[in-house]
DNA sequence: TCAGACATGTAAGTCGTTACATGATTCA
DNA sequence: TGAATCATGTAACGACTTACATGTCTGA
């Protein structure tokens, strides 16, 4: 089913679940998709275009998607894929589907770990690199959460909540935008609170070991 | 370099300093090396044989591992790979550099965005399942957490410390095993944080989006 | 006019998982 | 004696990244 392309004969999944998921959300192209994905989601999220393509292509062929070439005049080629009936069966299928398990792999704590055998003072390094890293992505949520949070409750939309959200003139009303903004927020927050879990643990740890610095 | 494995012509770089730096909390067999991974590291690593073998070949291929097959009499076959030194001159240099930043791949995150598109009824499902997951490996690690201060605090050195920490003849001391324990908790208050932190994150959603739930 | 964004796509390389194959030893 | 565990390894598959190739349109 998924063997047709001949340079990658399998496809993922879960790029492709992903897809349909947002053409559900409105019909967009390959570049669309890669710029949403960028700007939007990348706290969560990640997708390259040497996923992107041949998995909308594998989405037209299992009928999940359609694409639809606009080659109007004095515009761009541009291929839009539109999510099919069959596809937000599939999609919604999928949404029901119990979410396969986060398989954690952080390098930072291997590091840590295995600086047991070494001087305090390597892990402290470590984990002083940790905080900082954590702090500065922090910053960078947190702005964005301000931002967004004034400009929805002033209603205005601006670019960067429209990249997230491509509105498409026929499906979607500004109350179902409002909606998906706050769900939007509500991802953020997930993100915030992981990165201030973590700085918090690093100041747990940094008590726990400066004493045996000297040692 | 890395080229002479016939069936898979490279290897991962960070499951090879992983395995190094594993040999260089004590020498070890690549059975032991996926117990102490499975046992110990789950929440912040994983290993499987695939990978295993193949990395310890290159480890000694490259100089930074010894191989000894033990064949002694009634004992079963053994490979133990220790660290050359040059191997941790190699592993020390990797711990000071930074650590490529953990990328972030929530399927469950993205469900419940793509969710926003559909009746809040289905992002609290979401989350609800979210929820519950968490909350069963918390448990797990808070029993843990109990039993292992306790295995500490007491002198003793049970079983599960032991598969974390193999003891060998020469290198380790009891104060050595004592401060590596203390390593061994923090990371684990480092998985339970984050799971903490989820939780609160469900809470927080689940009150945000109940008053819709009718609508 | 030309840099930079728009836009689509492929090839090769890298990384990780699963399933299989094989055999020895222990212990109930 | 036979199930469980110890122990090592390979092949095939699946998934993801990076670098490249190609061309278009817009606006300073």
């Amino acid at each position: 089913m998924y063997k047709l392309d001949i340079y990658n004969l399998y496809m993922s999944k879960k790029t492709q679940y992903a897809l349909l998921g947002l053409l559900n959300m409105s019909p967009m192209s390959g570049y669309d998709i890669k710029k949403m994905v960028d700007v939007g989601l990348s706290h969560f999220w990640n997708e390259n275009y040497g996923q992107i393509y041949p998995a909308l292509n594998s989405l037209v062929l299992d009928g999940l998607a359609e694409k639809s070439v606009n080659q109007g005049s004095g515009k761009r080629k541009r291929h839009t894929y539109s999510i099919t009936e069959e596809g937000q069966a599939a999609f919604r299928d999928w949404l029901s589907q119990p979410s396969s398990p986060v398989v954690v792999r952080n390098e930072l704590q291997l590091k840590f770990f295995l600086s047991g055998s070494l001087p305090t003072e390597i892990s402290i390094q470590i984990i002083n690199e940790y905080r900082d890293q954590q702090r500065a992505v922090l910053e960078e949520y947190l702005e964005s959460e301000t931002y967004l949070r004034q400009s929805v409750a002033n209603g205005e939309y601006p670019k960067e909540i429209q990249d997230v959200f491509p509105r498409n003139e026929n499906t979607q009303s500004a109350l179902e935008v409002g909606k998906q903004c706050n769900i939007f927020l509500l991802t953020l927050r997930h993100g915030i609170i992981a990165l201030q879990g973590r700085i918090q643990w690093c100041d747990e740890v940094i008590n726990n070991l400066e004493p045996d610095r000297k040692e």
